[in-house]
DNA sequence: TATTATACTGTATATATATTCAGTATAATA
DNA sequence: TATTATACTGAATATATATACAGTATAATA
């Protein structure tokens, strides 16, 4: 992206909202900049905004009070060679919840965004034994990549009727997929996609176990 | 840092406001909490807001719209340290070697320091199926941590006349060592320390499986 | 020279937002 | 049993805030 120049007064305000992020922890008004720049009307403000959001350095939110997203460029190259990413562990509750919803993130992890080779989206907290044999246990975290793209013979996290499952995948016809377990006590699941409703969440790329 | 008990709606939100403050660069307002949890009064977000102030995850600005700051307990430690060390993978190998020598980092791999609770030193890739009960297969990659500080039934990296393995520790007796391994396939290894020689590398602390 | 960008003051206003008050209901605790 | 914490609905309101409009002034373009 070319960011057009900035003009000093500008990168002032700039750093200026940076600041103010950093120490408060959430981003200024109009009038919270005047305070800082010593300005006296809040159009201002409102004016070097508009400049700085034209220029590509911020994106304003509109009618939202405060709705100063900083667009650091930086920040791009940094996330590619960045020490860590913070990736969620959702915990696989067991049925009728949304998977993905913020309300199931235990919390925020540090990980290295190649960690695993390919890249990921979240880990996902495993519960049962059913992939016991492919050394999948209990309250490992699973590395979970979301996408559509799975083979046979691929583990993958598959949703039925909101039931969460980590399973082995196979398609042997267009309308017939079988999630296989990895633990003889478990029985293949037969998913009959003319009449059942099935949805790939994402495939499994590594895993964690914290002892 | 003391933090009273969380309950699980307050959790709810608590992450409902993580979530929105990274994907959009600033706090929600109580409307913006209501609309994600699905709330119908903004005295919902209100007082929730209030109790997790109270309890010590947030703090509010008074005032201030979207003045919700979010005190990540893990935060403070998660910036300092959040930069990767670096720990070298090392290679079971069958015998021989020297087990930490440089000639045996098969690389070095970035991980932050405290991924598994508890602090480690390097990394061992796993040579056959001696622990497959207990999920750890081969190639896996398992965190040791050097220490001599073991109890039964913790799984050790164990070295015995140059030959290094992962099982299960007991010290039935003070001059016997038991190695269970989680494989009916395989045999205890039991050592007898007047006569063996028996070095302890380490401890199991945690794994990873790069699939 | 006319135009545009920058850099402000000052006023006004619709609305976004925090916050209080009045209730209801349930479960846990003393 | 009374009390407190939790978990909400619903309405009301003061004010915090974005944002538009009307100006002034300077420097840099075209």
């Amino acid at each position: 992206m070319i960011m057009k120049d900035i003009t000093p007064q500008q990168n002032k305000v700039l750093n200026c909202i940076k600041v103010y992020i950093k120490e408060t922890g959430f981003p200024p008004t109009r009038s919270d900049i005047c305070k800082e720049m010593g300005f006296r009307s809040p159009n201002s403000a409102e004016t070097h905004l508009r400049a700085l959001e034209k220029k590509g350095f911020i994106s304003i939110a509109s009618g939202a009070s405060r709705g100063i997203l900083v667009i650091d460029e930086e920040k791009g190259f940094y996330e590619e060679t960045a020490e860590t990413d913070s990736y969620p562990i959702i915990g696989l509750v067991a049925a009728g919840s949304p998977t993905l919803a913020s309300e199931n993130i235990e919390k925020q992890v540090p990980c290295p965004p190649n960690f695993f080779g390919s890249s990921f989206d979240y880990f996902l907290r495993v519960k049962g034994l059913s992939m016991k044999d492919a050394g999948i246990m209990e309250d490992d975290l699973i590395a979970v990549q979301k996408t559509h793209d799975v083979k046979n013979g691929d583990i993958v996290v598959a949703r039925i009727d909101d039931e969460v499952t980590v399973k082995y995948f196979s398609k042997p016809s267009s309308d017939k997929i079988v999630l296989e377990p990895a633990n003889d006590d478990f029985s293949d699941i037969e998913v009959d996609l003319r009449s059942e409703e099935f949805f790939l969440e994402g495939k499994y790329i590594g895993l964690i176990r914290e002892n």
